[in-house]
DNA sequence: TTGAAAGCGCTAACAT
DNA sequence: ATGTTAGCGCTTTCAA
C-alpha cells in the first residue's frame, strides 16, 4: 500500500512533535508525558508505522534475531546419519524417485507469466546434507522448542546449514556482520568445529551437547548415562535376564555414555557381561546388529536399543526371525522421537526433553547476549522412560 | 577477538584508500584498479573485516533473508493436522510425558555456574500448534528446498509461525519493518487469511499451494488431478477392480481434487461408482474410514489413500483384518512423506516433489523482490508415481 | 519532560 | 579509476 516507507519524522509530523520523543514512546522509555504518549501511539496506529529494522540495529546493534545451526564435521557430508548420538538420526526421506520428472508449468493462475525460476541447485552434496538432517524428526523437536521460546520475545531463528569449512565460515561472518546476535549450535559430529570457531572469534554461542574436545562454551545435554540405566532398570523390573545392548558409535560420548549408564545399572544388580553390537543410530544398522547379537546369543530376552531408529530395525529383524516384542524379547529405544509412535509395537523407550532442551539453549544465548551471564554455562537435563509395549 | 568492530574506514586506511574503493572492491562492482583491488583484498583479510549489514542494509534497502511462513488458519490452532492437503500431515510427535520431570543441573563443566535460565514457556496453544507442524516430515522437506536453493546465494530463511491474528500480524510488521525481504508462505489451512494480508500490504510473497480465495498472490502448486489419476491407473494395471478411495478432508482443494483426478480416470475406464470414506490426514482417521469402506464393501481389492499418514493406518487396519497388503488389497497413498518408507509394506505413492516446488518458490520470491518479475505467477508440478510394495 | 543534533557504518551520486 | 559527500532511519547524549 505506501510507497515510501514512513518514518519517525513522518510519525513526529503527525503527532506535532519531535522524533525523539517517537522514539520513546515505541521503546517504552520512561519520562513521557502519558497524554503525549498517548497522541504519539494514536499517530503510529494511524500512520501504520513499523520502524525499520536496519536504522535501529545499526545503532542498537542488536538484531533481535539469532542463527540456529545444524553444522556437521567434515568438508564431506558422511554417510552417518545422526551424529552426536543425541539425536535420533533420521529416515532417508527424500527417496529419489527417476530424475527428469515432472516440471513447473503454468496452470493459468490469476494473471500468471509462466517461464520458470531457476528451479535450485539440487543435488549438491550440501543439499543432500540438508536434506539428510531435516528429514530427521530430531530437527522438528529441535526448531520447536527454539521457536517456542523465542517468539514471545518476538525474536526469530535464522536457519542455517554448516558442513563445511566454507559454510561454517559463512556462519562466523553471518554472525560478525551482526546479522544475528548469537548462534545455537547443534552439532551433527562430535569433531564439529564450529564450536571452538565461534569461542575463538567471542561470538556468543550455546551447543547442543557438550562439544567434543574441551570448549569454553555454554552447552545443554542430557544425562546419557542415566537415561541407559533407566532402560536397565525397566528390563529388569519387567523380569529379563537375558540382556544385551545395541549401541550407538562408540567414538561418540552419548554412545558411550548411554551404554555406560547400561552396564553399571547391570552390574549393580549382579550382571557382569553384557553382549553388545555397535550401530550406527540407522534402522539398517540396529537390525544389521542385532542380527549379530542373536547369532552369538540366541537366548536373549530383553534388548537395549541406542536410539528408536535402531529400535525400529530391531524390532523389523526380530519379527522376521519369528520373536515376538515383547513376548520373547523386549526392546527399549532411546531419543522418543516420531518413529517411537509409528514404530510397531509402539516403542518403550528413554525420552530426550529435546525441546525443553533447546528453549534451554535459546534462553542461555540470550543471556550471553545481554550479558547477564558471561561464564560458559551448561545444563544437564535429565531423560525420562516413556513405557508403551515394546519392553 | 575484535573489540570494537572495524568499518570500513580502518579497512580503507589500512590499504591507502578511500571507504569508497574499499565498497567497491567488497561489492565488486567494476571499474577497480587491479593493483588497488588486491592492495584492498588484502587489507580486508588482514582484518578480517566484515561489512555491518544492518548498515548496508539500511541504504540497500535489503536484508539478504527471507521470511519462511508456517501459516495457520484461525485463532486457534485445530485439531486437523493437516492443512490444504498438499502435505502429509503429522504425527503427533511429541507425546508429552508426565510434566514436572527433569530440569536443568549444571555437570561440571569448563567453569559453569549453574543457575538454570528460564526454560521457554512451553505449553502454550501456539507452541502446541509449532510442535505438531515441525514435526511433520513435510516440514523437513519443505525446509530443505528452501534452504538448498537460498543458501548457494548466500541468503538465509527466517522461520515463522503464524496461527493466530496477532502472530500473523508480527509477521507482516517483521515484512514491512524491512526485517526480511519477502515471505515464503505455507498454510496449514485453506481459509488462511495471511496471503490476502501480505498482498495487502504489498510486500513480496509467494504461496505454497494456490490459496481459497483468489488471491493475486504467486504460488507453486501440485497437479492433484493428475496425482489422482496416477493413482488410478496404477491399480487398474496391476487388474484390480474393486477399487475405492480413502479421501482427504473434501473442505480442502487437494482433498477434492486427488479425487477427483482419481474418479476421472476411472470412469475413463469404465468403472462409474467409486466408493469413498472420507479422512482427516491423519493415521487415524485413515484407519477409520478403511473400516467403514470395509463395512460396505467387503469384496474391495484397492484403495486410493489421499495421503501416506492414512496409508500407513489403511496398512494397519487391514492387517488387522487379516487382509495382506498388497495380495488382498492393493494400497496407493499420496505425497511421499517419510512414513512412506517406513510403513510397512513400504508404501506405492504419489510422490510430491516438495523440495523442488520450495526451491522454486524461493526462486519466484527472489525474482519478485529484485523486481524482476512483477505479476503473480503460478508454477504446477507433476507428482510422479513411485512403485514400492504395497500396490 | 522534550527537542536538537550527533552519529551508527554503509552505499551511491557526484566530482575529479 | 578514485575520492568526497550526502544521506539511509534510528537512538541517544546533551541542553533547554
Amino acid at each position: 500500500m505506501e510507497r515510501r516507507s514512513l518514518t519517525l519524522e513522518d510519525v513526529a509530523r503527525e503527532a506535532g512533535v519531535s522524533r525523539a520523543t517517537v522514539s520513546r514512546v515505541i521503546n517504552g522509555v520512561r519520562n513521557v508525558d502519558p497524554a503525549i504518549r498517548d497522541v504519539v501511539r494514536a499517530a503510529i496506529e494511524r500512520t501504520g508505522y513499523a520502524p525499520n529494522r536496519a536504522a535501529r540495529s545499526l545503532v542498537t546493534r542488536r538484531t533481535e534475531t539469532i542463527a540456529l545451526v545444524i553444522s556437521g564435521a567434515g568438508e564431506e557430508s558422511e554417510s552417518r546419519t545422526s551424529g552426536d548420538g543425541t539425536n535420533g538420526g533420521g529416515p532417508d526421506g527424500a527417496n529419489d524417485g527417476a530424475p527428469g520428472g515432472a516440471d513447473g508449468a503454468d496452470d493459468g493462475a490469476p494473471g500468471g507469466a509462466d517461464e520458470a525460476p531457476d528451479g535450485g541447485d539440487d543435488d549438491t552434496p550440501q543439499n543432500a546434507f540438508a536434506a539428510r538432517v531435516f528429514a530427521d524428526p530430531f530437527f522438528g523437536r529441535v526448531v520447536s522448542g527454539v521457536v517456542g521460546f523465542l517468539r514471545p520475545r518476538s525474536m526469530h531463528p535464522v536457519l542455517m546449514v554448516a558442513e563445511t569449512e566454507a559454510a561454517r565460515r559463512q556462519v562466523t561472518a553471518f554472525l560478525r556482520q551482526g546479522s544475528a546476535d548469537g548462534a545455537l549450535v547443534v552439532s551433527t559430529h562430535a569433531a564439529d568445529p564450529l564450536p571452538a570457531m565461534l569461542v575463538a572469534e567471542g561470538l556468543p554461542a550455546v551447543c547442543f551437547a557438550r562439544p567434543a574436545q574441551p570448549t569454553p562454551i555454554s552447552y545443554v545435554d542430557l544425562a546419557h548415562r542415566e537415561g541407559g540405566r533407566l532402560a536397565a532398570e525397566h528390563l529388569l523390573a519387567r523380569g529379563r535376564r537375558g540382556l544385551a545392548s545395541v549401541t550407538g558409535p562408540l567414538d561418540l560420548p552419548a554412545g558411550r555414555e548411554r551404554l555406560a549408564g547400561f552396564r553399571a545399572a547391570l552390574e549393580r544388580a549382579g550382571t557382569a557381561h553384557v553382549p553388545i553390537a555397535e550401530g550406527g543410530f540407522t534402522r539398517e544398522s540396529g537390525a544389521d546388529a542385532m542380527a549379530r547379537l542373536l547369532a552369538g546369543h540366541p537366548d536373549l530376552d530383553g534388548v537395549f536399543v541406542a536410539n528408536d531408529l535402531m529400535a525400529q530395525g530391531v524390532c523389523e529383524l526380530l519379527r522376521e526371525r519369528g520373536r515376538s516384542v515383547p513376548q520373547d524379547v523386549a526392546v527399549v529405544g532411546f531419543d522418543d522421537s516420531s518413529v517411537a509412535l509409528t514404530c510397531r509395537p509402539p516403542l518403550t523407550t528413554v525420552r530426550q526433553p529435546v525441546e525443553r532442551m533447546t528453549a534451554a539453549m535459546a534462553g542461555l544465548l540470550l543471556e550471553h547476549v545481554q550479558g547477564t551471564r558471561t561464564e560458559p554455562t551448561s545444563l544437564l537435563f535429565e531423560p525420562e522412560l516413556v513405557v508403551r509395549d515394546s519392553a
